[in-house]
DNA sequence: AGATAAATCCGTACTGGTGGGTATATAATG
DNA sequence: CATTATATACCCACCAGTACGGATTTATCT
């Protein structure tokens, strides 16, 4: 039934229409094959234990189990399955996060066209590495920005603080959650906002988000 | 060369794969074609001059035009077209622009299948409407949201001087800027605190992201 | 053993903002 | 015209937080 020449794919996003999409871009050339889909990264992980294929296409932000989840699972359980991750947006920290931690083979928005994409299948499956000069820009930044927090020294206490702050605790709730003197909650926010050069809550809020120590 | 039986569809995305995908989607059935395609909305209105449809397809955010200035646009210049919008994400604010300001007769989640896609272009283009149950529920929250910012009664005046105090603006600051006695600017941010049931500018600022008030 | 970093705590003076009032001039609205 | 909304301004008591300062204990690194 399948093809044994052609490139075995894996293709998983909760968007049905991507899936309908590539299937019907990848159906008539001669090099790939889409052999598997799925919506969600819990399927694709059941799936794949019945259909071998030689690269794993994920979507990167999906319900339930995320891309980077899924192809942490995905290396583990098939460790000769190379991952391509295609996403909606760049942003630097789930760039990061995928690139470094989830050890894939291949980064593409999905702006990109088939001949982009089937080149880099092609390509991760000769054994290289194709990453969008979008996605190695904003993994570049992401890293100034890790290294600007370093940078600052805050310790884990004064993240901890940070943290609580948001959630408008008061130095005096601060004190009595920490079960600390409200004089070492006040030492902790002087070193806070001396580090973090912001003088006030909202910017230090600000900051924190800016730099990820604070998400959503 | 254009069937003229079928129904003639303009499809708009800055993800050329959600292109390419559609386009192969809708190859093989009779029902509807797509005749035109654009990767940014200026591209799509000017394509639209020389190729009539009766349905615009259209993503919502977008490089450059957004969808909803692409379907004023589209609506004004040709009259006859209606607009189905097509969204990765069903959030409130935007649906309600799109169906409120821009006139839409439609709108999905990417997360459709091809049946249901079909299914949306031809009731729209025999005169109905289609709009998914998670799409007429956002919009839902989204009015509820948007009473809850007119129930507060907040003045120009003090949204004006949220605003401000959003770019950490001290009372005194806030004076010199508006040229009024720092006791106005008491008076008002006491008068928004209370009608906001805030206390303290970080949980205001909170509060008036949530209610886009201000927006980012 | 000595140095460094992290977390803890305190005093004192000061400032900025909160919360409680009251009050007036001017638009806007019915 | 009468009423209401809006923007303006002030007083005062109070408190939370800041800006200096200095200090100790504990753990970690060299």
């Amino acid at each position: 039934m399948t093809d044994s020449n052609k490139i075995k794919v894996a293709l998983v996003d909760d968007h049905q229409i991507v899936i309908d999409g590539l299937k019907a871009v990848l159906h008539q050339q001669q090099q790939v094959e889409i052999v598997v889909t799925a919506n969600s990264g819990q399927e694709m992980l059941i799936k794949l234990q019945q259909h071998p294929v030689d690269i794993l296409l994920s979507d990167v932000m999906m319900e339930g189990i995320n891309g980077q989840q899924l192809a942490r699972a995905a290396k583990q359980q098939f460790p000769h399955i190379k991952i391509i991750a295609l996403s909606m947006s760049g942003a630097g920290d789930i760039v990061e996060e995928m690139i470094n931690d989830a050890d894939i083979h291949g980064y593409l928005l999905k702006q990109t066209d088939k001949e982009e994409l089937l080149q880099a299948i092609i390509k991760v499956y000769n054994g290289g590495q194709y990453f969008q000069p979008q996605i190695l820009a904003a993994l570049e930044q992401q890293s100034n920005r890790t290294k600007e927090v370093s940078d600052t020294r805050l310790t884990g206490r004064e993240i901890e603080i940070i943290r609580l702050m948001e959630q408008d605790l008061s130095n005096k709730q601060l004190a009595e959650v920490l079960n600390i003197s409200i004089r070492t909650v006040e030492t902790h926010r002087k070193n806070i906002f001396k580090k973090t050069n912001t003088n006030n809550v909202l910017t230090l809020v600000k900051w924190a988000y800016e730099h990820q120590l604070l998400s959503k």
